[in-house]
DNA sequence: ATGAAAGCGCTAACAG
DNA sequence: CTGTTAGCGCTTTCAT
């Protein structure tokens, strides 16, 4: 199919059929343009074409010690795969589309053991990882130097990692204040442990400030721990008005949890919102196809992914000294599930 | 942090500590029992532990033109990033723990352009490659060769590749018998185009066949053509008694299709399944979530992914000869989607 | 603007 | 069981 299908077409190839030195050609096909004529430029870049040559990656590598390669580490639990948040998933495509367009490759891995993340560093003599559902404790104790190490949502101060996350204590308050400004006094924060990740922590720092601000104590809050699942929001929700049955509106740190407990409510027989008032985070899909409709703080995830991949690369290609974290904007989404508290 | 911190350990270094050849090590760390006595090895090992080595892997690629790499090849819209549906996602994160754990690395890898495949499968001396989401005419015209090729939900007849699929013929059977079974007559099957893929194709053929075997003829039952989105299938639902007023069932091919079915219909004052009976396709996690819970044809997602690494494996070491597809299993779930039709 | 030499770290193939 | 000899295809460095 390819023009003269040779099985391995390589510089040395394209340098005799063009009559000059490999080196030349080499600097061709990497744009180094200031080192050759532009003639020969046309010429080599022809050939190289009718003969169809596909780089080596791994001499390529090799030789550099530099290999193009980005890598994207996800923690694996002992359960199974990765990829387990859709979150994740849209990061994961994201920047996967933005590196293959600047010339960079994504080499997707799951983290079993500290340790694996700088083992695959040298290994692979990648340029740069970006590292995804990692906890804040996990990235304090990553220790792989000399490569750029991006951390989505992260709020570890490990200054060989640049977080990018969104703007979490904002988000809270956003929550707290949409639900105060309906009527309501009685919440419930339903959330992961706080200490575990500094995004969940942040989350409740806004909403507790919010609350405060407006006469309402951090010990008059609700709280109740849970995983960030469907089924335990659903548990929480068909024992929520037993366990609480003052509170009036809940915040929940993320919309799979949200749903979840919207479904345990409507089991239990409480209604959304007339009984019970909603807000979550993230603003997946399924949050506009709940009956009522999901009210969230969305996250921004175009402008997550298009920040990661940026800064990555703008390290990779010369970058240097510290950075500042980023944090990304949020917004509230109104959808059916707020209303004024039951008299 | 590790025992000795060299920068770059290589063999030459291990080979000298223990006053052997490099061969030996590089025997020693592939496995090569059979090449080194039992106590160079074990000196070895304790060596290269101490020293704290890690393999070049593009070193090693390019000796052995062997790169221990499987890529999953996912296509990209004009649109944007991959990763779109929940079920590629889950292949993606099964295979990639299965090969992690067999010793080989997953390249994930968005494809604009035919072509890119033997490119990347040249380019990387991969191993394998795994193609995921490609339509059968795509993987018709794939070319590469002398490398493994698995296809996901491909009915493609490309001797090259060897398709995974579900048995998608059984699971329209299924879902036809079990409408059929609660005594609809008038059925509406909704679906991307047939001819595009394979996997529609024949659900169709199995939900078509079943039909006929109760006497409906398949002019009978009505179709109409949608995209597998929520949106589309939300759209369909807000219009479909008024174009279909006889219709009291529905088969959707996929899962997003029949929830964003069922809210439409909700949407436009239609119960479900007291005014019209649902059964979708996939059992998505969101298919138990929604009011009333779908009831659905569900894959199997881990024999899916199990038997797509356990192919790819065996094809690189050491397999040959042609090989048939694969299909797994279907099986009914019933929710509350299908009730006998109204009067 | 172009080329020659040297070597990246590893493995295949054969020799002992 | 172990060592030797040759590269894999590319880039670096330095010369011209």
């Amino acid at each position: 199919m390819c023009p003269e299908d040779q099985v391995t077409v390589k510089l040395s190839d394209i340098a005799a059929e063009a009559g000059v030195s490999v080196m030349t050609v080499s600097n061709v096909m990497n744009g180094k343009r200031a080192r050759v004529g532009a003639a020969t430029i046309d010429r080599v870049r022809e050939i190289a074409d009718r003969m169809g040559y596909v780089p080596n990656i791994p001499a390529r590598s090799l030789a550099a010690s530099r290999s193009h390669i980005v890598a994207m580490f996800v923690p694996v639990g002992e359960n199974n795969s990765l990829l387990v948040s859709p979150h994740t998933v849209a990061v994961i495509g994201g920047v996967e589309q933005q590196l293959r367009h600047r010339g960079y490759h994504v080499l997707l891995r799951g983290i079993e053991h500290e340790g694996d993340v700088a083992e695959a560093i040298r290994g692979w003599s990648l340029d740069g990882a970006i590292l995804v559902e990692f906890t804040d404790a996990e990235i304090d104790r990553i220790a792989a130097d000399g490569v750029p190490l991006v951390a989505i949502d992260s709020y570890s101060t490990n200054p060989r990692t640049v977080g990018v996350r969104t703007d979490d204590y904002r988000g809270g308050r956003l929550a707290a204040e949409h639900l105060l400004a309906a009527g309501h006094r009685r919440l419930l924060f339903a959330g992961p442990p706080h200490e575990a990740t500094g995004v969940v922590a942040q989350r409740w720092d806004g909403f507790r400030t919010a609350c405060a601000e407006a006469g309402i104590a951090g010990e008059d809050i609700a709280v109740e721990e849970v995983l960030t699942s469907f089924e335990d929001g659903r548990e929480l929700g068909l024992h929520l008005r037993a366990r609480h049955p003052d509170v009036t509106a809940v915040f929940a740190t993320a919309d799979v949890l949200a749903v979840g407990l919207m479904a345990g409510l409507h089991e239990s027989g409480a209604a959304v919102p007339a009984d019970l008032s909603l807000v979550g985070f993230d603003d997946l899909d399924i949050s506009a196809y709940t009956t009522p409709g999901l009210t969230t703080i969305a996250q921004d995830m175009p402008a997550k992914v298009a920040e990661a991949s940026r800064i990555i690369l703008e390290e990779i290609e010369g970058g240097e000294g510290p950075r500042a974290p980023v944090s990304l904007g949020v917004a509230l989404v109104e959808r059916g599930s707020v209303a004024a508290p039951r008299e």
